[in-house]
DNA sequence: ATATATTAGTTGTCTATGCAACTATTTGTA
DNA sequence: TACAAATAGTTGCATAGACAACTAATATAT
């Protein structure tokens, strides 16, 4: 019996690898890395959050936020501020540069979840949003519990 | 309107570090790196196989399969040896500290596809890998397209 | 038969990411 | 008020992975 084809996270890797390629490649033009979209699309919809909540909600450690942000930063994407009323909060904002490739980002994120759903039907696709929602969430809920059991 | 809530590839990013770390946490006690459990189980399917097969197999870069290999094999968990008939292969082969291991590898990944699955019917665990499969066979393909185009 | 192509693997260099340890700031408490 | 605990961010160190350039070995074509 074929272990690897059943295994969720054999595929979910492959997937995930190869969506980060695609996105690379498109984004390369911009200098912007695979992995930094996501946080361009988090500003997007909401500009001048502190990196604390963009660690929470990207689910990703803060130092890889941290340095996320300094290569955004050095790009000229966008800018981090100290907090006037609680020194340690950095709020992050967009600059002008950001702004003015906006729909370009947005396409290529719109173009890969196009992509991944070619043959999919409407109804596939919010099936499929519904159900990497949901796995995403028991992962989540699964790492916490390990994280617990080991204090 | 939410962009990043409905990109699938914001869902498959979270997804993918949440089940690494999971994994990582689990095989950790055995010195096998977040990784390499992907090439253990290749593996167990199927000894002596050479890294390009790996590297076909797994979707991933020969570079990479072979600092992963190289780790494994540093580890004692299999051996590399350059093939008789065609000096350019390198077969992969087990040892028996892998073989006695196995069983807990195989129940890391099975506990991981369970986790994730929290909640779903047999039904819905048989459309998650169809649809897995599926997007993972379309993102290949759209990256090999970029690539073609770029010649 | 020799020169060229192709193929398999390795190494260099880069990005991305996690965990742990640290610093700085603020909050809460004795 | 001063000291402790909590919080936000950074830095050190490690793994993982991609791409490009390289080496070694084999296959192909002249």
């Amino acid at each position: 019996m074929p272990i690897i084809e059943e295994s969720f996270g054999h595929w979910i890797a492959r997937l995930y690898r190869s969506s980060q390629t695609y996105v690379a490649t498109k984004l390369a033009a911009y200098g912007i890395g695979r992995g930094q979209h996501s946080y361009m699309l988090l500003l997007y919809q909401q500009d001048g959050i502190t990196q604390d909540y963009i660690s929470k909600a990207l689910y990703t450690d803060k130092a890889s936020v941290t340095r996320a942000l300094v290569r955004l930063e050095r790009r000229g994407y966008i800018e981090r501020r100290k907090d006037t009323n609680d020194g340690r909060n950095k709020s992050v904002y967009l600059t002008d540069k950001a702004r003015n490739v906006k729909s370009q980002v947005l396409s290529v994120v719109t173009s890969l979840t196009y992509a991944l759903a070619e043959g999919f039907s409407d109804q596939e696709k919010q099936q499929t949003i519904t159900m990497l929602k949901h796995m995403a969430e028991n992962a989540s809920r699964a790492v916490e519990k390990d994280k617990k059991k080991s204090l």
